[in-house]
DNA sequence: GGCGTGACCATACATCATGTATGGACAACA
DNA sequence: TGTTGTCCATACATGATGTATGGTCACGCC
């Protein structure tokens, strides 16, 4: 099923596609597994799994923010293209299953709370959203990535192209969080971001995928 | 079908639900309409059609900048107030259906141009992005928009909640688009945002629907 | 009045997808 | 040798979609 998603959309697959591709029978099938759903689901938490482990090093990564954020942006870009056809699924369906949205929701949710945390670390950060609710920055963050990163997923322009992608998520996070907003390479100008404050600690990059 | 989507999700309704509904025959059902999804599109234009008059002020707008962001931000949410069942529908599914999916880019690349459009013509806000693609920040601001509309619209925290909806995406626009960060309510701090006083709702409503 | 036509409706069908049986083959294991 | 776990083929019940086919009824026109 995952070579097949590389193809074919989530909800153009019957179970009997399945049932050809993978060469069991259709009570086989069902013994294992309640539905296609189920086993998208499964697909999905593999595939986050990888994503957890290469978001390590940055979640607590003590190098520069914007640094540590553009390799976290760019570490989801990769997540994604080697995972597009079951996260592109899961993206167009988790609000039709609710065990796929379950599972979803609490993917972002992950997501947000380590977000959450690293902001809620930096001081700076903190003074600068004000009163701005913290989670509710953190969860925006993380659901522009899911949305930028499916697009790409899907070729729609601009975010087809992954140096754009990169860019303008990378791009957002800093804006939002630090108020830079040149974080991508660019000689000619460099009004924003100044000397990057140190501060203990650093921001969660990483796309919505773990 | 308008009504029927308030209560239940699109993929959940049958062409026959719809028929007892509206009180006509298959036949007939059939002869103006190919599939149900030709049925949303329709549904989609005229709901985006209000979404078009409400956002000129601010496209063409001459107020502050802030101050016509957030009243933007506004009139979407209440856009999507009223019109939730038929756009969680067509988020939902543009991806399944290629004409759903030509209409739903467009409604999205109509916001984006404008959006963009307003960006160039602001020497400070192009100078600030430096050399970031502007279509792509208009696109992803504008994506942004959709996520979390919907995700308000389909009860996800922390957006269910109207003004954390409005407080965030304000935020995003404003961090992206001039660096400042608290556009809302904060009588701690104000390097940004005048005296703006956020009364949840009492501005104008323009979503990533048009 | 006779008649064509447009707007509907009821019914039926062909097709396809899903999920649930039912019963049997086969190998490992005790 | 019998039990059990893993599979398969087949069939079936249900429900959805899209396509006929044929009929009713009102209206406007000659």
């Amino acid at each position: 099923m995952r070579e097949l998603l590389q193809q074919h959309r989530f909800d153009a697959l019957s179970v009997a596609d399945i049932l050809t591709a993978a060469g069991v029978s259709r009570a086989s099938f069902y013994f294992y597994f309640p539905s296609k759903q189920a086993v998208l689901g499964e697909l999905v938490r593999e595939a986050v799994a990888q994503g957890q482990q290469a978001a390590r090093p940055w979640i607590d990564g003590q190098q520069d923010p914007v640094t540590a954020l553009r390799a976290g942006v760019s570490d989801g870009a990769r997540l994604w293209r080697d995972n597009a056809g079951v996260l592109m699924a899961i993206v167009e369906n988790w609000a039709s299953d609710e065990g796929l949205r379950a599972l979803w929701l609490e993917q972002m949710n992950l997501f947000t709370d380590a977000a959450a945390a690293r902001i809620h670390a930096d001081l700076h950060v903190r003074r600068r959203l004000g009163s701005m609710d913290v989670r509710a920055a953190a969860a925006s963050l993380t659901w522009l990535g899911e949305r930028l990163y499916y697009l790409a997923a899907a070729a729609v322009p601009p975010f087809n192209n992954e140096e754009v992608l990169v860019d303008t998520l990378t791009n957002a996070w800093t804006s939002i969080l630090y108020g830079d907003a040149v974080t991508h390479p660019d000689p000619a100008r460099g009004p924003a971001s100044a000397p990057q404050r140190q501060s203990s600690e650093s921001v969660p990059p990483t796309p919505p995928t773990e």
